[in-house]
DNA sequence: ATAACTGCTTGATCTGCATCAATGCGGGAT
DNA sequence: ATCCCGCATTGATGCAGATCAAGCAGTTAT
C-alpha cells in the first residue's frame, strides 16, 4: 500500500511535471496541463462501476476512495485504498475492473481518455512515469495478497493501523517517531473489514483486544491513539517481512 | 505443460517487436535484440531472492516459476505464477520484492539491467509495452487478492483449475470448448497450497471432494481431467466476477 | 427531550479450515 | 524384485473466525 501524498510521479501537479520534464519536450507538459480539469465528488459517489466504461482517467488530488469487487451473494473484497496521487483508470483499458467509490469527499484531476492515451503513447516521460506508478501499485497489490492469504485477524488489523500511521507520517513528511501516534480512520468498520477480508465483528473484536493489551486507545470509533508505535509494529515486524512497504 | 505463449507484449520475441515497431525507430529494435541473451536453469533454482539485487531483467521463454514471500515462522504466500512471456524484475527497482524460484526447468531471455533501463526511458514503444504488461499483472494481482480474501477453499481450488485450463487454452490460441479438458499441474500440492493460502491437507481434501462430485478425475496427482469444463466453471462463475482474467 | 436510526461492540454458538497423526503410493537406487 | 524417501491422501481433533443475536452509543429528526 503506497500511501505517500506527494509522489514523484503524481500526474496532476505541474511542479512535478516541471521537475521531470526539465530538459525534455516542453510541449508534452503543455499538452498535459491543457488536457486536465478538476472536479469534486461527495462521499459515497460511485466514481466507477466494475465492467462499465470509464471515459476519464483521473489522478486523486484530495480525499479517499476505495476499490472493490462485490460477489452476487454480497461478499465484498476491497483491493485498494486510493489516496492523493493515486490513479484511477488505465490507458488502453476502456473499462474499470473494480467498483471505485468515494470514501470521503474526493477531488479528481481528470484527463479525457483519448487525449491522455495519445500522450502516453507519444511522450516517453509520461509513459515512463505511468510505468513507475503502476509498478508501485503492483508491489502494493502483491503485498496485499500476502496479508490476505497468510496473516491472522490480529496481524491484519495491526498491519492496517501501522501502515495508516506510516502513511500519515509520510504525508507530513516526517517519520513515525518512537513515541505516540494519533490516527483518524478514514473508513468505517465495515469497510475496514472488507479491506482486511474479515467480518465487522472480528474486526471490532481485534480492536477491543488491542485496547485491552494497551497497544491502542480509542477515544472514538474513528480515532485511534497508539501510545507506543514501536510496540505495535513489533506485533508484525519481528517475525516476517509481511509488512507492507 | 506446453508453454508456448504468444502475448502481444512478450518482449523476447523479435517477430512481435517487428509488428509493434513497424513504423517506429528501427534502431530501438536493433538495440533490444542486441541486448538479450538466453539462459536455462534447472528446477528448484532460486532466480531471485527477496531483497537481493537483481542485475538482469528477464522474460520467461519456457517453463514455470513461482513468486513468493516467506515469513520467519515458515508461513509462505505465493503472489504469482510466472509463465512464458511473463517478466522478472522491474526497471528502476534494483532488487526483487519476492523470492522467485524455478518450478520446472526454465529458459529466460535476459537483458542486462543498465541496457534495458536505458531502452525503457528512451524508447516509447518499449516503455508502452512494459506499461501494458504491468497493467495486466496489476489486474491479476488484485483479482488474486479477491480470491485470497473472500473465497472458500473449494472456490479457490476450482478457480485455480479453471484459470490454469484457460491459460493453457490461450497458449494454444483456442478457447476452452464446452467439453473435456486435460491439465498437467506444474506445481506440487504444497506449492498449490501456498498459492491458494491453504494447507496441503485442505488442498488435497478439496481435490478429493471435487473428484467425488464427478467434477474432476485425477489419473495421477499431477494430472487432472475435467470432463465438463462448464460445470466446473459454474462453481465460481455464476455468482461473481472473481475469475482471474 | 425523545424517538428512530445507524454504526459499533459484545456475547453465544457454529463451522470451515488448520493441526496433529497415520497410512498409502509411486519412482529411483540398489 | 525390495527398500527407500518424498509426496499425497485420509482420519481425528482443535481452534480462529464466521454467524446469529442482543445491547449500546452517537447522530439526526421531530
Amino acid at each position: 500500500m503506497d500511501l505517500t501524498l506527494a509522489k514523484e510521479s503524481c500526474l496532476h501537479c505541474p511542479i512535478r511535471h516541471r521537475a521531470v520534464c526539465a530538459e525534455a519536450d516542453r510541449s508534452e507538459l503543455e499538452r498535459l496541463e491543457a488536457a486536465k480539469s478538476y472536479r469534486t465528488f461527495p462521499r459515497g459517489t460511485m466514481l466507477a462501476e466494475a465492467g462499465e466504461p470509464l471515459d476519464h482517467l483521473s489522478s486523486i488530488v484530495a480525499g479517499c476512495a476505495t476499490m472493490s469487487r462485490t460477489f452476487a451473494d454480497g461478499r465484498r473484497q476491497m483491493v485498494g485504498l486510493l489516496l492523493p496521487s493515486d490513479f484511477i483508470g488505465r490507458p488502453g483499458r476502456p473499462t474499470s475492473a473494480y467498483n471505485i467509490e468515494a470514501a470521503s469527499e474526493v477531488t479528481l484531476c481528470r484527463f479525457e481518455r483519448r487525449m491522455f492515451e495519445e500522450l502516453v503513447t507519444s511522450a516517453p516521460n509520461i509513459a515512463h512515469r505511468m510505468l513507475v506508478m503502476t509498478l508501485d501499485e503492483l508491489d502494493a497489490a502483491r503485498d496485499w495478497a500476502v496479508v490476505l492469504g497468510r496473516m491472522t485477524a490480529r496481524e491484519k488489523v495491526v498491519n492496517f493501523l501501522v501502515n495508516l500511521a506510516r502513511r500519515e507520517a509520510a504525508a507530513h513528511d516526517g517519520s513515525v517517531s518512537g513515541g505516540a501516534v494519533a490516527l483518524h480512520l478514514p473508513l468505517s468498520r465495515e469497510t475496514i473489514a472488507d479491506y482486511l477480508g474479515l467480518t465487522i465483528e472480528t474486526t471490532s473484536r481485534q480492536f477491543s483486544a488491542l485496547r485491552k493489551d494497551g497497544l491502542i486507545a480509542t477515544p472514538s470509533a474513528r480515532d485511534v491513539q497508539i501510545p507506543d508505535f514501536e510496540a505495535l509494529a513489533l506485533e508484525i515486524d519481528d517475525d516476517d517481512g509481511g509488512v507492507i512497504s
